[in-house]
DNA sequence: TTGTATGCGTTATCAA
DNA sequence: TTGATAACGCATACAA
């Protein structure tokens, strides 16, 4: 090993190898003089204090984990990238983890996780999810975990959401507004935390204007590409709706495809409204309109709450709940009278 | 501290602590039965080996680090996606720096990276980059690093690019053949790389057409939106182009928005075709023109060629390059008769 | 097959 | 203000 390290450094300024880790930390004493001697030293060598060494010391990671179930989502890269930036503003770093919607993944990841890799996870969870009891068997030991948008409701640990029923009852409401009367909901996962609390939303504002609920306009998709295709040109076919609301961006997609297949105009024919986080909704064919979650910020709250259990260790079990506002972005995708963008 | 450790376990078992390591290490020996007592007691205590006191004793750290100029674009998400995936099949995990094409950032994240954290790094350089002779200052110790679609040329590290010289060619031409005669260039940066290489096709394809090549056409954009929509905008209004070729999918959706303000119509006034990765080119409104390069793919081939690296140490100086097919998908923003979707 | 002892690179405690 | 030393949790060489 021809590397550097402490030891090669004391010796090479003839101090201690205490001294020089006094150099690295702000609050030791050490004179300025020898302190930016040594620092100086330490850029020449490229000398950096071992991590590894140095957390197993303090027992810190200075590391927080995120887990989401997918990538290539606006979504999930907006709020990543909100976490990332809050991280590193705090001298953390980021470890990334895709579930894919696995639940065995998740387990797996987390299970992994409590081997002092991490300090803390900021997670939303998988869709499958079932028993996720999994989490409370680490008791005291478990380590700080913040849940965004996906949550278990029934684990006790901070979260930040948004107001997932309140927008879902809005824009069930807009598409009644827009003249819908047969509306269908389009979810992955009718048990889920989010995909339960926004179809409550859209039942609610179906019986306040005295429309009728039918089960099956709840159309249950699938993660899968070629199966929603199917699953929603069949929905299409055979209960003619004129309006979905559609509980996540992949759905709006594959509604939009099936509507080119089948020759129906969005949104003559059937109006689209979709939880999204799409920068690009206006570049739809027709403009996509769009229930959007402010997703960095969530992902910088997320952040925040976790610093602040990671901060101050007496209230690891205050239960914090932030809820950001998601806001309703009409486009053509929903309006009887789109001018041509 | 409650938590557990090797020590407790094997207290617990009465059996020494090297007998305990030994049980999660597989080649050494040890008898079938006192493994799987051991391991069958450590999902029981929730034990598993500390992560950093592995990676002090192991002198390596099982991660590596990704480093990317921005998380809210299809081609890095996919990437990335790729990258975790194959790290993940090789018990690594990753960790994500985004570096918001700054440069110093850039150089920080490579910089704080040698301190042990991480084993290799895969990178995709930032736009900024003037003096980038930092890499070399490393030296023999500098970390194993794989380049994927932004590189600098002049260091000497395995890398992972996409037909880029020939894609813009064919692109141009496209433009050409559907009766392009005036065709601009936007681009972020033409003396990086990808900007540099792109540009270049696109010169020699004019030459090959015996079309004058115009220095103006090439547009010099910023990685601010406000900015573009300026830059864009003077553009198209003052050099009257009637095809834009863009090198990255940012420009395209900034030329869609300049063209929906100016009342231009896309493909009849202009026509647009652009490098991106996004999965639903198909639908936004016309439908876009892509050069797609596999995303996910060229993350995949960057993290396999890392492991070459890291797993026989003796051609740590091996110079691969990995050159993966982009392919041209034609839409209605380049065709002159869309079919309506 | 199992146990003992040592060191990985760092930092905190204590003494000087 | 600085130095010597022990300890963080684990893995290996060596001994048994």
């Amino acid at each position: 090993m021809d590397s550097i390290n402490i030891k090669k450094l004391a010796e090479a300024l003839n101090f201690s190898t205490s001294t020089i880790s006094r150099a690295f930390r702000d609050n030791s004493d050490i004179s300025a003089a020898t302190k930016s001697l040594i620092l100086e030293k330490a850029k020449e060598l490229n000398y950096q204090p071992n991590h590894y060494a140095s957390n197993l010391r303090e027992q810190k990671s200075k590391t927080i984990a995120v887990i989401v179930p997918e990538l290539a989502n606006n979504y999930f890269s907006q709020a990543i990238h909100g976490i990332e930036r809050v991280a590193r503003e705090n001298g953390y770093h980021i470890l990334i983890y895709v579930t894919d919607d696995n639940y065995d993944k998740e387990v797996n990841f987390i299970r992994h996780l409590h081997n002092g890799r991490a300090d803390g996870i900021i997670m939303s969870v998988s869709g499958e999810a079932n028993d996720h009891n999994y989490l409370n068997k680490f008791g005291a030991k478990r380590l700080p975990l913040v849940f965004f948008d996906r949550i278990y409701e029934d684990i006790k640990t901070p979260r930040v959401i948004t107001n997932d029923y309140n927008s879902s009852f809005l824009a069930t409401e807009h598409l009644i507004e827009q003249g819908c009367k047969r509306i269908g909901y389009l979810v992955v996962n009718k048990t889920l935390s989010i995909g339960k609390t926004r179809m409550q939303g859209y039942i609610d504002a179906l019986a306040k204007h005295n429309i009728n609920f039918e089960e099956q306009l709840i159309v249950d998709c699938s993660n899968s590409y070629e199966e929603n295709s199917t699953i929603i040109k069949d929905a299409l076919t055979q209960l003619k709706p004129d309006g979905v609301f559609t509980s996540v961006e992949r759905l709006a997609f594959a509604t939009y495809y099936a509507c080119y297949d089948l020759h129906l105009s969005i949104p003559d024919d059937l109006k689209v409204i979709s939880f999204s986080s799409l920068e690009i909704a206006p570049l739809l064919n027709p403009s996509l309109t769009t229930i959007t979650q402010p997703a960095a910020e969530i992902g910088e709250e997320a952040a925040k709450l976790l610093f602040k259990i990671l901060d101050d260790n007496q209230d690891k079990n205050v239960f914090n709940e932030v809820i950001l506002q998601s806001k309703i972005v009409v486009r053509n995708s929903t309006s009887d009278s789109p001018e041509k963008p």
